[in-house]
DNA sequence: CGCCTATTTGACCTTTCTCAATAGATGTGG
DNA sequence: CCACATCTATTGAGAAAGGTCAAATAGGCG
Protein backbone atom coordinates (compact mmCIF):
# COMPACT_ATOMS: atom_id res chain seq x y z
CA UNK A 1 0.00 0.00 0.00
CA UNK A 2 1.94 3.28 -1.58
CA UNK A 3 1.68 6.41 0.76
CA UNK A 4 0.45 7.94 -2.91
CA UNK A 5 -2.43 5.52 -2.47
CA UNK A 6 -4.23 7.42 0.82
CA UNK A 7 -3.47 10.92 -0.76
CA UNK A 8 -5.21 10.21 -4.53
CA UNK A 9 -8.38 8.34 -2.59
CA UNK A 10 -8.96 11.63 -0.61
CA UNK A 11 -7.94 14.09 -3.19
CA UNK A 12 -10.76 11.77 -5.94
CA UNK A 13 -13.24 12.24 -2.55
CA UNK A 14 -12.98 16.12 -1.83
CA UNK A 15 -13.03 17.02 -5.78
CA UNK A 16 -16.06 15.33 -6.05
CA UNK A 17 -17.46 17.14 -3.67
CA UNK A 18 -16.27 20.66 -4.67
CA UNK A 19 -14.49 22.72 -7.05
CA UNK A 20 -10.92 22.43 -6.10
CA UNK A 21 -7.79 23.66 -8.17
CA UNK A 22 -5.03 21.34 -8.92
CA UNK A 23 -3.29 23.58 -6.34
CA UNK A 24 -5.67 22.81 -3.83
CA UNK A 25 -4.87 19.17 -4.57
CA UNK A 26 -1.61 19.62 -4.28
CA UNK A 27 -1.47 20.63 -0.61
CA UNK A 28 -2.41 17.00 0.05
CA UNK A 29 1.05 16.09 -0.91
CA UNK A 30 2.43 16.35 2.15
CA UNK A 31 -0.11 14.56 4.12
CA UNK A 32 1.80 12.24 7.06
CA UNK A 33 -0.46 9.78 7.94
CA UNK A 34 0.27 6.25 8.90
CA UNK A 35 -1.67 3.21 7.40
CA UNK A 36 -2.90 0.69 9.49
CA UNK A 37 -4.64 -2.73 8.31
CA UNK A 38 -7.51 -3.14 10.48
CA UNK A 39 -8.59 -6.85 11.04
CA UNK A 40 -12.41 -7.63 10.71
CA UNK A 41 -14.50 -6.55 13.94
CA UNK A 42 -11.09 -4.72 15.52
CA UNK A 43 -12.46 -1.51 16.82
CA UNK A 44 -10.45 1.56 15.73
CA UNK A 45 -11.76 4.23 18.21
CA UNK A 46 -13.90 3.50 21.56
CA UNK A 47 -16.39 5.33 23.34
CA UNK A 48 -15.33 8.25 25.18
CA UNK A 49 -12.18 8.35 23.78
CA UNK A 50 -10.44 11.64 22.56
CA UNK A 51 -9.58 11.38 19.10
CA UNK A 52 -6.45 13.37 17.43
CA UNK A 53 -6.37 11.65 14.30
CA UNK A 54 -8.73 11.15 11.33
CA UNK A 55 -9.36 7.84 10.14
CA UNK A 56 -9.01 7.97 6.33
CA UNK A 57 -10.89 4.38 4.85
CA UNK A 58 -8.76 3.36 2.04
CA UNK A 59 -10.41 0.12 1.55
CA UNK A 60 -13.30 -2.08 3.71
CA UNK A 61 -15.94 -0.70 5.52
CA UNK A 62 -16.01 1.25 9.16
CA UNK A 63 -19.21 1.51 11.35
CA UNK A 64 -20.09 3.59 14.12
CA UNK A 65 -21.80 1.08 16.94
CA UNK A 66 -23.73 2.80 19.49
CA UNK A 67 -22.35 1.93 23.09
CA UNK A 68 -25.27 1.22 25.03
CA UNK A 69 -27.52 -0.65 22.99
CA UNK A 70 -27.48 -4.12 23.93
CA UNK A 71 -27.47 -5.47 20.26
CA UNK A 72 -24.63 -3.55 19.43
CA UNK A 73 -26.88 -1.01 16.79
CA UNK A 74 -24.84 0.05 14.00
CA UNK A 75 -25.61 3.59 13.66
CA UNK A 76 -23.55 4.64 10.31
CA UNK A 77 -21.26 3.06 7.83
CA UNK A 78 -18.29 3.77 5.87
CA UNK A 79 -16.92 3.61 2.37
CA UNK A 80 -13.62 4.16 1.22
CA UNK A 81 -12.88 7.90 0.25
CA UNK A 82 -14.63 8.78 4.23
CA UNK A 83 -13.09 9.94 6.74
CA UNK A 84 -15.16 8.11 9.70
CA UNK A 85 -14.77 10.43 12.58
CA UNK A 86 -14.51 13.90 10.01
CA UNK A 87 -16.76 15.37 12.76
CA UNK A 88 -14.33 14.55 15.76
CA UNK A 89 -11.42 17.75 14.27
CA UNK A 90 -14.29 19.67 16.02
CA UNK A 91 -15.35 18.02 18.87
CA UNK A 92 -12.84 15.58 19.79
CA UNK A 93 -15.00 13.09 22.14
CA UNK A 94 -15.84 10.18 20.90
CA UNK A 95 -19.51 8.61 20.83
CA UNK A 96 -19.74 4.87 20.16
CA UNK A 97 -17.24 2.86 19.03
CA UNK A 98 -15.76 2.35 15.14
CA UNK A 99 -15.29 -0.82 14.30
CA UNK A 100 -14.12 -2.43 10.65
CA UNK A 101 -16.80 -4.45 9.38
CA UNK A 102 -14.73 -7.18 7.57
CA UNK A 103 -10.69 -6.72 6.82
CA UNK A 104 -9.94 -2.64 5.99
CA UNK A 105 -7.26 -0.17 5.64
CA UNK A 106 -6.98 2.93 6.70
CA UNK A 107 -4.54 5.55 6.99
CA UNK A 108 -4.38 8.19 10.31
CA UNK A 109 -4.09 11.53 9.94
CA UNK A 110 -3.38 13.65 12.70
CA UNK A 111 -6.38 16.66 13.30
CA UNK A 112 -3.45 18.94 12.49
CA UNK A 113 -3.36 18.17 9.22
CA UNK A 114 -6.82 19.07 8.90
CA UNK A 115 -6.51 22.25 10.37
CA UNK A 116 -3.81 23.28 8.45
CA UNK A 117 -5.02 22.42 5.36
CA UNK A 118 -8.40 24.51 6.23
CA UNK A 119 -6.71 27.10 7.45
CA UNK A 120 -4.58 27.42 4.05
CA UNK A 121 -7.47 26.46 1.20
CA UNK A 122 -10.71 27.79 1.63
CA UNK A 123 -11.60 25.38 -1.35
CA UNK A 124 -10.51 22.25 0.72
CA UNK A 125 -12.06 24.02 3.77
CA UNK A 126 -15.36 23.93 2.24
CA UNK A 127 -14.85 20.37 1.03
CA UNK A 128 -14.31 19.18 4.21
CA UNK A 129 -17.51 20.96 5.49
CA UNK A 130 -19.42 19.13 2.37
CA UNK A 131 -18.18 16.37 3.51
CA UNK A 132 -19.45 16.47 6.81
CA UNK A 133 -22.95 18.14 5.69
CA UNK A 134 -23.15 14.93 3.66
CA UNK A 135 -22.58 12.34 6.68
CA UNK A 136 -25.57 14.85 8.22
CA UNK A 137 -27.53 14.22 5.01
CA UNK A 138 -26.88 10.30 5.15
CA UNK A 139 -27.40 10.56 9.30
CA UNK A 140 -30.83 12.17 8.67
CA UNK A 141 -31.70 9.62 5.83
CA UNK A 142 -30.80 6.15 8.17
CA UNK A 143 -33.92 8.05 10.48
CA UNK A 144 -36.42 7.92 7.70
CA UNK A 145 -35.27 4.36 6.84
CA UNK A 146 -35.90 3.19 10.48
CA UNK A 147 -38.89 5.08 10.69
CA UNK A 148 -40.98 4.85 7.52
CA UNK A 149 -39.94 1.70 5.90
CA UNK A 150 -40.53 -2.16 6.60
CA UNK A 151 -38.12 -4.30 6.84
CA UNK A 152 -37.65 -5.62 3.04
CA UNK A 153 -37.31 -2.22 1.54
CA UNK A 154 -35.41 -1.03 4.61
CA UNK A 155 -32.68 -3.66 4.04
CA UNK A 156 -32.84 -2.38 -0.10
CA UNK A 157 -32.19 0.81 0.81
CA UNK A 158 -29.29 0.31 2.64
CA UNK A 159 -27.86 -1.82 -0.34
CA UNK A 160 -28.81 0.93 -2.78
CA UNK A 161 -27.52 3.38 -0.43
CA UNK A 162 -24.40 1.62 0.08
CA UNK A 163 -24.15 0.59 -3.81
CA UNK A 164 -24.40 4.37 -4.88
CA UNK A 165 -21.58 6.01 -1.78
CA UNK A 166 -18.94 2.78 -3.53
CA UNK A 167 -20.13 3.78 -7.36
CA UNK A 168 -19.33 7.64 -5.90
CA UNK A 169 -15.79 6.63 -5.56
CA UNK A 170 -14.96 4.25 -8.47
CA UNK A 171 -16.19 1.29 -6.70
CA UNK A 172 -18.60 -1.22 -7.59
CA UNK A 173 -19.25 -0.30 -10.82
CA UNK A 174 -20.80 -3.45 -12.27
CA UNK A 175 -22.81 -3.55 -9.08
CA UNK A 176 -20.91 -6.69 -7.34
CA UNK A 177 -20.56 -5.40 -3.71
CA UNK A 178 -17.32 -6.49 -1.49
CA UNK A 179 -19.88 -8.20 1.56
CA UNK A 180 -17.47 -8.97 4.19
CA UNK A 181 -20.03 -8.23 6.68
CA UNK A 182 -22.44 -10.92 8.10
CA UNK A 183 -26.21 -10.58 7.89
CA UNK A 184 -26.05 -9.91 11.61
CA UNK A 185 -24.35 -6.97 10.78
CA UNK A 186 -26.82 -5.81 7.94
CA UNK A 187 -29.74 -6.73 10.70
CA UNK A 188 -27.78 -4.37 13.33
CA UNK A 189 -27.92 -1.31 10.71
CA UNK A 190 -31.05 -2.17 9.87
CA UNK A 191 -32.41 -2.72 13.68
CA UNK A 192 -34.15 -6.10 12.93
CA UNK A 193 -33.58 -9.62 14.32
CA UNK A 194 -30.69 -11.67 12.66
CA UNK A 195 -33.40 -14.87 11.72
CA UNK A 196 -35.44 -11.68 10.19
CA UNK A 197 -32.53 -10.28 8.38
CA UNK A 198 -31.90 -13.51 7.00
CA UNK A 199 -35.42 -13.72 5.53
CA UNK A 200 -35.75 -10.47 3.99
CA UNK A 201 -32.48 -11.44 2.26
CA UNK A 202 -33.77 -14.52 0.86
CA UNK A 203 -36.73 -12.36 -0.08
CA UNK A 204 -34.81 -10.48 -2.04
CA UNK A 205 -33.38 -13.16 -3.74
CA UNK A 206 -36.44 -14.83 -4.32
CA UNK A 207 -37.23 -11.77 -6.31
CA UNK A 208 -33.89 -11.76 -8.12
CA UNK A 209 -32.85 -8.41 -6.99
CA UNK A 210 -29.85 -9.53 -6.32
CA UNK A 211 -27.25 -12.63 -5.72
CA UNK A 212 -25.53 -12.75 -1.82
CA UNK A 213 -22.54 -15.67 -1.83
CA UNK A 214 -20.02 -16.10 0.32
CA UNK A 215 -18.15 -12.29 0.73
CA UNK A 216 -20.26 -10.41 -2.26
CA UNK A 217 -23.00 -9.08 -3.00
CA UNK A 218 -24.12 -8.84 -7.09
CA UNK A 219 -27.14 -6.47 -7.38
CA UNK A 220 -28.90 -7.82 -10.60
CA UNK A 221 -31.73 -5.93 -10.91
CA UNK A 222 -30.97 -2.72 -9.61
CA UNK A 223 -33.53 -0.49 -11.13
CA UNK A 224 -36.39 -3.10 -9.53
CA UNK A 225 -34.23 -2.70 -6.04
CA UNK A 226 -34.18 1.20 -6.24
CA UNK A 227 -37.71 1.32 -7.39
CA UNK A 228 -38.38 -1.35 -4.52
CA UNK A 229 -36.45 1.16 -2.02
CA UNK A 230 -37.85 4.11 -3.55
CA UNK A 231 -34.88 5.32 -3.49
CA UNK A 232 -33.38 8.48 -4.38
CA UNK A 233 -30.09 9.48 -4.57
CA UNK A 234 -30.06 13.24 -3.92
CA UNK A 235 -29.24 13.46 -0.32
CA UNK A 236 -26.12 11.83 -1.30
CA UNK A 237 -24.88 15.14 -2.92
CA UNK A 238 -22.73 13.60 -4.97
CA UNK A 239 -21.97 16.21 -8.11
CA UNK A 240 -23.28 14.99 -11.53
CA UNK A 241 -20.14 14.04 -12.64
CA UNK A 242 -16.71 16.25 -14.03
CA UNK A 243 -13.86 13.66 -14.20
CA UNK A 244 -12.26 10.78 -12.83
CA UNK A 245 -13.91 9.75 -9.92
CA UNK A 246 -17.55 10.27 -10.81
CA UNK A 247 -17.73 9.94 -14.28
CA UNK A 248 -18.88 6.41 -14.30
CA UNK A 249 -22.09 7.03 -12.04
CA UNK A 250 -23.76 9.13 -15.18
CA UNK A 251 -25.37 5.66 -16.08
CA UNK A 252 -26.32 5.84 -12.41
CA UNK A 253 -28.07 8.82 -11.97
CA UNK A 254 -29.65 8.06 -15.54
CA UNK A 255 -31.24 4.83 -14.55
CA UNK A 256 -32.35 6.34 -11.02
CA UNK A 257 -34.23 9.07 -13.12
CA UNK A 258 -35.73 6.71 -15.50
CA UNK A 259 -37.33 4.42 -12.68
CA UNK B 1 -41.43 41.30 20.19
CA UNK B 2 -38.50 43.07 19.71
CA UNK B 3 -35.27 42.83 17.38
CA UNK B 4 -33.20 42.58 19.77
CA UNK B 5 -34.83 39.49 21.29
CA UNK B 6 -33.71 37.51 18.46
CA UNK B 7 -30.16 39.02 19.15
CA UNK B 8 -29.97 37.91 22.56
CA UNK B 9 -31.64 34.67 22.21
CA UNK B 10 -29.13 33.70 19.07
CA UNK B 11 -26.27 34.85 21.15
CA UNK B 12 -27.35 33.07 24.29
CA UNK B 13 -27.28 29.98 22.51
CA UNK B 14 -23.84 30.40 20.62
CA UNK B 15 -22.16 31.53 23.35
CA UNK B 16 -23.33 28.57 25.37
CA UNK B 17 -21.59 26.43 22.22
CA UNK B 18 -18.26 27.69 22.75
CA UNK B 19 -16.08 30.49 24.04
CA UNK B 20 -16.85 33.76 23.01
CA UNK B 21 -16.12 37.72 23.50
CA UNK B 22 -18.22 40.30 24.29
CA UNK B 23 -16.89 41.92 21.57
CA UNK B 24 -18.01 38.47 19.67
CA UNK B 25 -21.62 38.78 20.55
CA UNK B 26 -21.40 42.59 19.46
CA UNK B 27 -21.18 41.09 16.11
CA UNK B 28 -24.61 40.08 15.98
CA UNK B 29 -25.94 43.66 17.30
CA UNK B 30 -26.28 44.23 13.30
CA UNK B 31 -27.55 41.30 12.38
CA UNK B 32 -30.82 42.19 9.93
CA UNK B 33 -33.97 40.03 10.71
CA UNK B 34 -37.42 39.69 9.71
CA UNK B 35 -39.39 38.14 12.17
CA UNK B 36 -42.33 36.19 11.35
CA UNK B 37 -45.34 34.57 13.71
CA UNK B 38 -46.12 31.27 11.96
CA UNK B 39 -49.57 29.83 12.15
CA UNK B 40 -49.87 25.68 13.38
CA UNK B 41 -48.92 23.90 10.73
CA UNK B 42 -47.76 26.02 8.52
CA UNK B 43 -44.70 25.24 6.31
CA UNK B 44 -41.47 27.53 6.29
CA UNK B 45 -39.53 26.01 3.47
CA UNK B 46 -40.69 23.23 1.29
CA UNK B 47 -38.63 20.40 -0.14
CA UNK B 48 -36.78 21.54 -2.99
CA UNK B 49 -36.62 25.51 -1.85
CA UNK B 50 -33.00 26.44 -2.16
CA UNK B 51 -32.91 28.46 1.12
CA UNK B 52 -31.29 32.16 1.03
CA UNK B 53 -32.22 32.75 5.18
CA UNK B 54 -31.75 30.74 7.95
CA UNK B 55 -34.77 30.37 10.40
CA UNK B 56 -33.78 31.41 13.67
CA UNK B 57 -36.35 29.90 16.34
CA UNK B 58 -37.53 32.41 18.89
CA UNK B 59 -40.41 30.54 20.21
CA UNK B 60 -42.62 27.32 19.91
CA UNK B 61 -40.99 24.12 17.97
CA UNK B 62 -39.99 24.06 14.50
CA UNK B 63 -39.87 20.34 13.06
CA UNK B 64 -38.79 18.90 9.92
CA UNK B 65 -40.81 16.36 7.81
CA UNK B 66 -39.75 13.85 5.28
CA UNK B 67 -41.13 14.51 2.01
CA UNK B 68 -41.98 11.16 1.08
CA UNK B 69 -42.99 8.62 3.72
CA UNK B 70 -47.01 8.78 3.99
CA UNK B 71 -47.26 9.31 7.50
CA UNK B 72 -44.96 12.21 7.13
CA UNK B 73 -42.00 11.15 9.28
CA UNK B 74 -41.04 13.64 11.66
CA UNK B 75 -37.12 13.66 10.94
CA UNK B 76 -35.82 16.28 13.78
CA UNK B 77 -37.80 18.77 16.25
CA UNK B 78 -36.02 22.40 16.52
CA UNK B 79 -36.37 24.06 20.45
CA UNK B 80 -35.64 27.74 20.52
CA UNK B 81 -32.42 29.38 19.98
CA UNK B 82 -31.66 26.60 17.46
CA UNK B 83 -31.27 27.74 13.93
CA UNK B 84 -33.16 25.09 12.13
CA UNK B 85 -31.62 24.57 8.40
CA UNK B 86 -28.07 25.75 9.36
CA UNK B 87 -26.86 23.59 6.88
CA UNK B 88 -28.67 25.52 4.30
CA UNK B 89 -25.74 28.03 4.51
CA UNK B 90 -23.52 25.37 2.54
CA UNK B 91 -25.78 23.69 0.88
CA UNK B 92 -29.29 25.19 0.15
CA UNK B 93 -31.13 22.59 -1.61
CA UNK B 94 -33.91 21.39 1.01
CA UNK B 95 -34.40 18.42 1.80
CA UNK B 96 -37.86 17.70 3.36
CA UNK B 97 -40.37 20.02 4.78
CA UNK B 98 -39.95 22.77 7.38
CA UNK B 99 -43.39 22.94 9.37
CA UNK B 100 -44.52 25.06 12.80
CA UNK B 101 -45.54 22.09 15.59
CA UNK B 102 -48.12 25.06 17.18
CA UNK B 103 -47.87 28.74 16.83
CA UNK B 104 -44.29 29.84 16.87
CA UNK B 105 -42.12 32.81 15.99
CA UNK B 106 -38.96 32.87 13.87
CA UNK B 107 -36.49 35.83 12.71
CA UNK B 108 -35.52 35.23 9.38
CA UNK B 109 -31.87 36.27 8.57
CA UNK B 110 -30.35 36.29 5.55
CA UNK B 111 -27.29 33.63 4.70
CA UNK B 112 -24.57 36.44 4.05
CA UNK B 113 -25.42 38.02 7.32
CA UNK B 114 -23.68 34.42 9.00
CA UNK B 115 -21.17 33.77 6.16
CA UNK B 116 -19.76 37.75 7.47
CA UNK B 117 -20.33 36.70 10.56
CA UNK B 118 -17.90 33.81 10.16
CA UNK B 119 -15.28 35.39 8.28
CA UNK B 120 -15.14 38.21 10.95
CA UNK B 121 -15.26 35.81 14.00
CA UNK B 122 -13.45 32.83 14.14
CA UNK B 123 -14.90 32.12 17.96
CA UNK B 124 -18.53 32.62 16.15
CA UNK B 125 -17.88 30.74 13.17
CA UNK B 126 -16.57 27.96 15.29
CA UNK B 127 -19.85 28.42 17.54
CA UNK B 128 -21.98 27.75 14.55
CA UNK B 129 -20.48 24.99 13.19
CA UNK B 130 -20.40 23.67 16.98
CA UNK B 131 -24.05 23.89 16.33
CA UNK B 132 -23.91 21.95 13.09
CA UNK B 133 -22.10 19.17 15.10
CA UNK B 134 -24.60 19.14 17.85
CA UNK B 135 -27.46 18.16 14.95
CA UNK B 136 -25.67 15.83 13.74
CA UNK B 137 -24.79 14.64 17.01
CA UNK B 138 -29.03 14.78 17.97
CA UNK B 139 -29.48 13.34 14.77
CA UNK B 140 -27.60 9.98 15.15
CA UNK B 141 -29.22 9.93 18.64
CA UNK B 142 -32.67 9.80 16.96
CA UNK B 143 -31.41 6.76 15.19
CA UNK B 144 -30.55 5.14 18.13
CA UNK B 145 -33.89 6.05 19.60
CA UNK B 146 -36.03 4.58 16.72
CA UNK B 147 -33.96 1.37 16.11
CA UNK B 148 -33.19 0.08 19.46
CA UNK B 149 -36.08 1.25 21.52
CA UNK B 150 -39.54 0.11 22.32
CA UNK B 151 -42.27 2.42 21.85
CA UNK B 152 -42.50 3.28 25.68
CA UNK B 153 -39.12 4.25 26.15
CA UNK B 154 -38.84 5.94 22.81
CA UNK B 155 -41.33 7.87 23.52
CA UNK B 156 -40.11 9.02 26.97
CA UNK B 157 -36.47 9.41 25.25
CA UNK B 158 -37.76 12.22 22.92
CA UNK B 159 -39.27 13.58 25.79
CA UNK B 160 -36.15 14.16 27.34
CA UNK B 161 -34.86 15.22 25.16
CA UNK B 162 -36.57 18.00 24.47
CA UNK B 163 -36.82 18.77 28.38
CA UNK B 164 -32.92 18.99 27.79
CA UNK B 165 -33.01 20.77 25.14
CA UNK B 166 -35.73 23.77 26.33
CA UNK B 167 -33.41 23.54 29.85
CA UNK B 168 -30.57 24.23 28.02
CA UNK B 169 -31.89 27.48 26.45
CA UNK B 170 -33.77 28.26 29.87
CA UNK B 171 -36.94 27.14 29.06
CA UNK B 172 -38.92 24.79 31.08
CA UNK B 173 -36.97 25.14 34.53
CA UNK B 174 -39.84 23.40 36.28
CA UNK B 175 -40.23 20.41 33.62
CA UNK B 176 -43.63 22.15 32.57
CA UNK B 177 -43.02 21.84 28.86
CA UNK B 178 -45.32 23.61 26.27
CA UNK B 179 -46.79 21.23 23.88
CA UNK B 180 -48.57 22.30 20.98
CA UNK B 181 -48.19 19.39 19.24
CA UNK B 182 -50.61 16.14 19.25
CA UNK B 183 -50.16 13.03 20.19
CA UNK B 184 -50.00 12.86 16.35
CA UNK B 185 -46.73 14.34 15.79
CA UNK B 186 -45.11 12.96 18.99
CA UNK B 187 -46.14 9.36 16.93
CA UNK B 188 -44.79 10.78 13.49
CA UNK B 189 -41.28 11.51 15.69
CA UNK B 190 -41.06 8.49 17.21
CA UNK B 191 -42.37 6.49 14.18
CA UNK B 192 -45.39 4.74 16.01
CA UNK B 193 -48.52 4.95 14.99
CA UNK B 194 -50.58 7.29 16.55
CA UNK B 195 -53.02 5.13 18.37
CA UNK B 196 -50.39 3.77 20.03
CA UNK B 197 -48.19 6.75 20.60
CA UNK B 198 -51.69 7.65 22.71
CA UNK B 199 -51.68 4.05 24.35
CA UNK B 200 -47.55 5.19 25.07
CA UNK B 201 -49.02 8.24 26.63
CA UNK B 202 -51.10 6.59 29.11
CA UNK B 203 -48.72 4.41 30.04
CA UNK B 204 -46.15 6.83 31.22
CA UNK B 205 -48.77 8.83 33.06
CA UNK B 206 -50.02 5.71 35.05
CA UNK B 207 -46.58 5.02 35.82
CA UNK B 208 -46.70 8.73 36.93
CA UNK B 209 -43.95 10.13 34.89
CA UNK B 210 -45.86 12.59 33.62
CA UNK B 211 -48.96 14.77 33.16
CA UNK B 212 -50.07 15.08 30.29
CA UNK B 213 -53.20 17.89 29.94
CA UNK B 214 -54.09 20.38 26.77
CA UNK B 215 -51.22 21.95 25.74
CA UNK B 216 -48.58 21.32 28.79
CA UNK B 217 -46.37 18.31 29.26
CA UNK B 218 -45.21 18.32 33.16
CA UNK B 219 -42.67 15.96 33.63
CA UNK B 220 -43.50 14.60 37.38
CA UNK B 221 -40.50 12.14 37.82
CA UNK B 222 -37.89 12.99 35.91
CA UNK B 223 -35.13 10.80 37.46
CA UNK B 224 -37.54 8.22 37.04
CA UNK B 225 -38.45 9.23 33.13
CA UNK B 226 -34.62 9.38 32.73
CA UNK B 227 -33.78 6.02 33.56
CA UNK B 228 -36.38 4.60 31.81
CA UNK B 229 -35.52 6.04 28.39
CA UNK B 230 -31.88 5.20 29.43
CA UNK B 231 -31.18 9.13 28.49
CA UNK B 232 -27.67 10.13 28.29
CA UNK B 233 -27.45 14.11 27.37
CA UNK B 234 -23.96 13.64 26.77
CA UNK B 235 -24.70 13.96 22.98
CA UNK B 236 -26.75 17.07 23.38
CA UNK B 237 -22.53 19.23 23.70
CA UNK B 238 -24.11 21.28 26.34
CA UNK B 239 -21.42 23.33 28.30
CA UNK B 240 -21.49 22.33 31.66
CA UNK B 241 -22.66 25.87 32.74
CA UNK B 242 -20.45 29.00 32.70
CA UNK B 243 -23.15 32.01 33.08
CA UNK B 244 -26.89 33.07 32.68
CA UNK B 245 -28.26 30.65 29.46
CA UNK B 246 -26.69 27.27 31.46
CA UNK B 247 -26.24 27.86 34.69
CA UNK B 248 -29.65 26.46 35.74
CA UNK B 249 -28.93 23.43 33.89
CA UNK B 250 -26.54 22.08 36.99
CA UNK B 251 -29.51 20.73 38.77
CA UNK B 252 -30.24 19.03 35.57
CA UNK B 253 -27.22 17.85 35.00
CA UNK B 254 -26.83 16.60 39.04
CA UNK B 255 -29.57 15.20 39.02
CA UNK B 256 -29.02 12.96 35.80
CA UNK B 257 -25.75 11.77 37.02
CA UNK B 258 -27.19 10.76 40.37
CA UNK B 259 -29.21 8.07 38.73
C1' DC C 1 -11.13 -33.95 8.99
C1' DG C 2 -13.05 -31.30 12.71
C1' DC C 3 -14.06 -26.92 14.88
C1' DC C 4 -16.11 -22.58 14.80
C1' DT C 5 -18.87 -19.35 12.86
C1' DA C 6 -22.56 -17.99 9.78
C1' DT C 7 -26.78 -19.22 7.59
C1' DT C 8 -31.16 -21.34 7.39
C1' DT C 9 -35.54 -23.28 9.07
C1' DG C 10 -39.67 -24.05 12.03
C1' DA C 11 -42.76 -23.00 15.82
C1' DC C 12 -44.51 -19.93 18.80
C1' DC C 13 -44.89 -15.34 21.01
C1' DT C 14 -44.98 -10.11 21.49
C1' DT C 15 -45.34 -5.70 19.94
C1' DT C 16 -47.36 -2.76 17.25
C1' DC C 17 -50.65 -1.68 13.45
C1' DT C 18 -55.18 -1.11 11.41
C1' DC C 19 -59.89 -0.35 11.39
C1' DA C 20 -63.79 1.31 13.40
C1' DA C 21 -66.39 3.44 16.68
C1' DT C 22 -66.97 6.67 20.77
C1' DA C 23 -66.08 10.53 23.54
C1' DG C 24 -64.08 14.88 24.45
C1' DA C 25 -62.36 19.56 23.03
C1' DT C 26 -62.11 23.45 20.43
C1' DG C 27 -63.81 26.74 17.62
C1' DT C 28 -67.33 29.21 14.65
C1' DG C 29 -71.37 31.31 13.00
C1' DG C 30 -75.92 32.42 14.04
C1' DC D 1 -74.72 31.63 24.42
C1' DC D 2 -75.97 27.62 21.86
C1' DA D 3 -75.60 24.12 18.11
C1' DC D 4 -72.86 22.28 14.75
C1' DA D 5 -68.52 21.04 12.52
C1' DT D 6 -64.02 19.65 13.20
C1' DC D 7 -60.14 18.02 15.22
C1' DT D 8 -58.04 15.26 18.87
C1' DA D 9 -58.02 11.70 22.25
C1' DT D 10 -59.54 7.19 23.70
C1' DT D 11 -61.11 2.36 23.49
C1' DG D 12 -61.78 -2.37 21.66
C1' DA D 13 -60.93 -6.20 18.61
C1' DG D 14 -58.59 -8.58 15.17
C1' DA D 15 -54.43 -8.85 12.04
C1' DA D 16 -49.65 -8.45 10.69
C1' DA D 17 -44.85 -7.78 11.07
C1' DG D 18 -41.21 -9.00 13.30
C1' DG D 19 -38.91 -11.12 17.57
C1' DT D 20 -37.24 -15.20 20.23
C1' DC D 21 -35.75 -19.79 20.94
C1' DA D 22 -33.87 -23.85 19.45
C1' DA D 23 -32.19 -26.90 16.27
C1' DA D 24 -30.29 -28.19 11.81
C1' DT D 25 -27.06 -27.04 7.81
C1' DA D 26 -23.55 -25.27 5.45
C1' DG D 27 -19.06 -22.98 4.83
C1' DG D 28 -14.47 -21.63 5.83
C1' DC D 29 -10.16 -22.58 7.74
C1' DG D 30 -6.38 -24.58 10.47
Amino acid sequence: MQAGFAFSKLADRLASLAPVTADDLHLLADMASTIAHLGSRQTVLRHGDDATQCCLLLQGYLSWQDAESADGQITSIHVPGDIANLHTLHRPRVDGNLIALGPAIVALVPHRFFHDLSARSPAMSRALLLMLLTDHAIQRNWTVNLGSRDALTRVAHLLCEITARLQSVGLARDFRLPSPFTQSDLAAACSISPVHANRTIQELRRCNLLQWQGKTVMITDWPALVRLASFDPTYLGIRPSHEDASSHLKPLTAEVALV
